[in-house]
DNA sequence: ATGCTAAACGGAGAATGTCTCCGATTGCAA
DNA sequence: TTGCAATCGGAGACATTCTCCGTTTAGCAT
């Protein structure tokens, strides 16, 4: 065999660079607009790119749906240090878990969609770098330290119940009511 | 015109009952096997009969998948009225959530996809004849009766952080997880 | 600048799935 | 039996997914 060249460190190109932010932009609106069953061709064909490109870049559609979401799942996780920095502890989480209730209301379908694939929601989360685990992990933690929230709490089955109230988003006054649920799992959860 | 037939009352043909079993079987034995997404031509194959028989006798796949578990939603009704009939109204009410959430979580796939298409899960219960939404408010009302269950509690809503519950499923050890949550969000409802 | 090369592009097309249409078939009633 | 309406089945029109590969292009070296 010939002499094996040295691995040359390149930047990558920048129409990669463009081309990916491209998609994701589309994608973004296309799912909102549409729900999560879109023509992927669609959306490369919007995008300006070949079908090839965009499964080159996203190599599946949960690929794609996870990377259009990570930004505001981090957006998600920052407002829990935020919180967690202002309030008391139990204010906290609630008002952590309204907001997360109130992000994931307005992605219905896409949610829906991530969890006929995943098949295991906690799965979908912990995809974007834990950032959602690590964030109410966190909040459930600092609740237990105050005394508000018993000990053998998991973080992660609230969460899961979570998810099951965000389903109210789609009966009218449902911002009432995703309150009066996360009141419940909160008095439920003291010690 | 010539004279209108009078619409003679004609039993349905018996091929046609015994197709629609066989669809029935071979989709319900594949859907819990391979998921809900599987072709429906496929589904007809193995049944023995034509696409066009599929379609005829069920006209979307959620029709399918509706009348694959209308029978399984209605042993769940069946067991709220024994539950109401030999338990106190708040253990009724866990035992029948308990039972709900091991129901749905064996049935995690399916679930899941009808969440997706219906994208409102209390729609996909009361299109089974309101058969789980009358369950559970039964079930809700005794327990308010009996000053067990704060009055202003939404059965609807109890029942969407109940599908979120069955997410537990899961996770290891996910039995143990359900009963806990379940407990927090009965013990959330007191007065 | 210029040439080289790996990386990226894009779209044709194969594979798969959905759903319809309509000629053939068949059970039911007379 | 016979007529006919209900039912059947599968070919085929259409949509979608995803891959393959010839072409283009950005970055690096000279």
């Amino acid at each position: 065999m010939t002499a094996r060249k040295k691995p040359v460190e390149r930047r990558p190109r920048v129409d990669a660079q463009r081309n990916r932010e491209r998609i994701l932009e589309v994608a973004k609106t296309a799912f909102t607009r549409h729900g999560a069953d879109i023509s992927l061709d669609s959306v490369a064909k919007q995008a300006g790119v070949g079908a090839g490109t965009l499964y080159r870049h996203f190599a599946t559609r949960e690929a794609l749906l996870e990377a259009v979401y990570r930004t505001e799942l981090s957006r998600l996780a920052a407002a829990e240090k935020e919180f967690s920095r202002t309030m008391a502890p139990v204010d906290a989480l609630r008002a952590w878990m309204l907001l997360f209730v109130d992000y994931v209301a307005t992605k219905q379908l896409i949610v829906a969609a991530l969890n006929t694939m995943v098949c295991d929601t906690s799965k979908l989360f912990s995809a974007s770098g834990s950032l959602i685990t690590e964030a109410i992990e966190s909040l459930v933690r600092r609740a237990i330290a105050s005394g508000d929230i018993r000990a053998d709490l998991d973080p992660l089955d609230l969460l899961r119940a979570l998810i099951g109230v965000s389903n109210v988003a789609s009966v009218p006054d449902w911002p009432a009511s995703a309150r009066r649920l996360v009141q419940i799992l909160l008095v439920g959860s003291r010690p």
